[in-house]
DNA sequence: TCTGTTATGAAATAACATAACACTTAGTCA
DNA sequence: TGACTAAGTGTTATGTTATTTCATAACAGA
């Protein structure tokens, strides 16, 4: 989590423990193996940490929370699963903030976030392109991947 | 500009020079003025380096490109500069590319671009966020800013 | 002139990310 | 089974991007 505001304790606790988390980390496991990919001992480490965070995770707090034992990892092994993770859809990187999050919406391609300024919370958004879609196609483009980021203030940390 | 393609000779260059960019300054001079704000040396050499520019910039280009004789700046002159120039609006800050594009569009608040992967070039549209709102006052988010990056080809990469 | 405020200069360092290379493991095919 | 290949990992080092901190300068208003 990104500098916690007052309302943090407040705001409902996004991470995966238990045996949510162990169900989350198999269904991974089984979508790697219907596409061949495999969900090695880093790569399974990063998204546990991510699954059971509260909120997007900075580079340097998953390689400090890497080992079991406290011992860090060295960065290019995070940044390689992460890598690893985003490429199958796991994880999405929010730009405006280097930091990364779990992909909460199983499926989808497409991700936009609203990001909370006060709280860090960052919600996860299925996104309709259309209108941009439109001025981008007027200009001759084609587009691969868009990211999009609305920074704001979430429910619970407007009304304190 | 990052790393141009082959294509880059083609395509036409964005990068203001003499009256152009005399007057695009003065302008910039003028709009400060208005707003009892001072465009000080350095915030005018930094916006005239991303006006003079074909492309966006990283803040290390801009912080060698800095001085008449080739003295470089300090980083803070130049993340300074850019932190006001973004904050008048007459400059923006392409989160997936770290870089600054100077403002194409005045008086728009609001900046979404459409970025070529093959020749660099970041171009400014107005964008509809009706749909990305919606789904945002549904959250219960209150909306400061959106940033909307498109990556993809532009018309003139596209067809080599 | 004094004072509060805004901006700049400079040094150091923090934060974020990748290159390069040696080594290991898993798959595969003769 | 053994040689080959591709993918993945471990490690060192380094590159890139951004901020903190403290001292100083410029300006506006009392």
């Amino acid at each position: 989590m990104i500098s916690p505001c007052h309302h943090a304790e407040s705001v409902e606790h996004a991470g995966l423990t238990g045996a949510a988390l162990r169900q989350a980390i198999g269904a991974a496991e089984t979508h790697c193996l219907e596409r061949q990919q495999r969900l090695t001992a880093p790569r399974r480490r990063v998204l546990e940490l991510l699954l059971a965070a509260d909120g997007p995770q900075k580079a340097y707090d998953l390689i400090a929370a890497f080992g079991a034992d406290g011992e860090p990892a060295k960065p290019p092994t995070v940044y390689r699963a992460l890598e690893f993770l985003e490429r199958l859809g796991f994880a999405h990187r929010i730009e405006s903030l280097n930091a990364y999050v779990p992909c909460r919406i199983q499926g989808g391609h497409k991700a936009a976030f609203l990001i909370c300024d006060c709280c860090g919370a960052a919600a996860e958004f299925e996104p309709d392109f259309g209108p941009q879609m439109a001025s981008a196609a007027a200009a001759g483009y084609v587009v691969r991947s868009v990211t999009l980021e609305a920074r704001g203030l979430c429910a619970e940390c407007r009304a304190p």
